[in-house]
DNA sequence: TTCTCGACTTTGAGTCTTCAAAGTCTAGCG
DNA sequence: CGCTAGACTTTGAAGACTCAAAGTCGAGAA
């Protein structure tokens, strides 16, 4: 079994493939900046999960997870987002806190307890964020979303939110904003960066950077 | 924040001091032996853990819980039992079961999450082996039972169950014998060291060893 | 009183994870 | 082609927790 520290790592390094889809190495500089520790501590880890078959290490290059690496990644992603879903859905704890609590329980949960979690959500395909939660064997489904920031004016709806930060989620609720929800684009200034957009057809409509629309995935309403 | 390490020690010589009433130190063999680790490493702890005031180490006598060590381990023990509360009666997981899951999640769980929990058990006062569950501010009531083995013919309640092997708790529960049965004593051969019992008013009466009924708590029916 | 045995403590070492700081590589500039 | 800056690696050390094995203490036997 990978220690939590282990997991950690391994979610970190699948994140930022997932990233950069064109690179097939994530350099440790990243990893490091992404887990907030110094270079050489990452080094060590990055030898050390390369013995354990977690991954390839290429010194001064960077990182590719192998088969079972990725594989105990997802692991991990899926138990994060079930924890999530659950802590939503049957604690009714707040939509934007769920992030912090998952972090922690996502190390700890046995199989049987994430299994009956999944059981009783229905087996769900996504997360409170609207992101796909890998299957018990897992696979996931990467939906294609467009982002926010990319839509001409017209009707979407919102599917997911690309940011965990309990502050900008609350915001998010305070302005109707959740996955599900209704957007019109109404207008689009790239000069200024700016998309101002109607929430839910309400009447009116608020203006929000163009870094945050990027943060909302949409789909056709 | 004590550590899980911590939290377990904390909560183990808890445990000990109450299972002597009569000595006032715990002896470092003692809590070797409940966390089965070598004494050199309990000694090693006993003296961090008393810089740190949660015990009093009197060297070569064994150790007290200070105010703060107590209350500590009384958290550690309401969250223990909470969980498992929480897991057979929301998330349906199996009595026999609940103890080893909750031994991980006593030490992960959140404020938010616990107070989260007693809310919606409504603020119970007993877990699934009928232990008294500390409220959040550390206080415990501490019912008086009789111990099963000291019961002379006659109708009894069964109340709590002082062990946690799932074995063990799997074998009870195949006896229809849980918190809240109904239990007749029969008969009682002393010098065979058995007692006869007949449970819930059934027709059949099964016969126990008297360490076994000396770990079932029983009341008045 | 002295001795002995069992309980406890000390010591030296190992694992895991981390950091700071010094050392090394390499892509790309001049 | 040689050099430099930035990214990466190496090294030495630390903290938390653990063990094995050697050392010490003290209560009761003799």
């Amino acid at each position: 079994m990978p220690s939590s520290t282990v997991e950690n790592y391994l979610k970190a390094i699948l994140r930022l493939s997932d990233e950069s889809p064109g690179e097939s190495l994530v350099p440790v500089g990243k990893i490091a900046t992404a887990l907030s520790l110094t270079p050489g501590t990452v080094t060590t880890m990055m030898k050390h999960l390369g013995k354990e078959a977690y991954l390839d290490y290429l010194p001064r290059k960077g990182v590719v997870l192998t088969e079972a690496g990725r594989s105990a990644a997802l692991q991990v992603l899926r138990r994060h987002r079930l924890v999530e879903l659950f802590l939503v859905e049957v604690m009714h704890l707040d939509w934007a806190h769920v992030h912090e609590e998952a972090e922690v329980l996502e190390h700890v949960l046995s199989d049987r307890l994430v299994e009956r979690i999944d059981e009783m959500l229905g087996r769900p395909a996504h997360d409170p964020h609207g992101d796909p939660i890998p299957d018990a064997k897992g696979v996931m489904r990467e939906d294609q979303l467009k982002n926010l920031s990319d839509c001409s004016p017209g009707k979407y709806r919102l599917v997911r939110v690309a940011r965990d930060e309990p502050e900008f989620l609350s915001w998010l609720q305070s302005q109707s904003l959740r996955p599900g929800t209704g957007i019109e684009v109404v207008a689009k200034d790239s000069l200024a960066g700016i998309v101002e957009i109607r929430v839910n057809g309400g009447k009116d409509s608020i203006r929000i950077g163009e870094a945050v629309a990027g943060v909302l995935g949409v789909s056709l309403p």
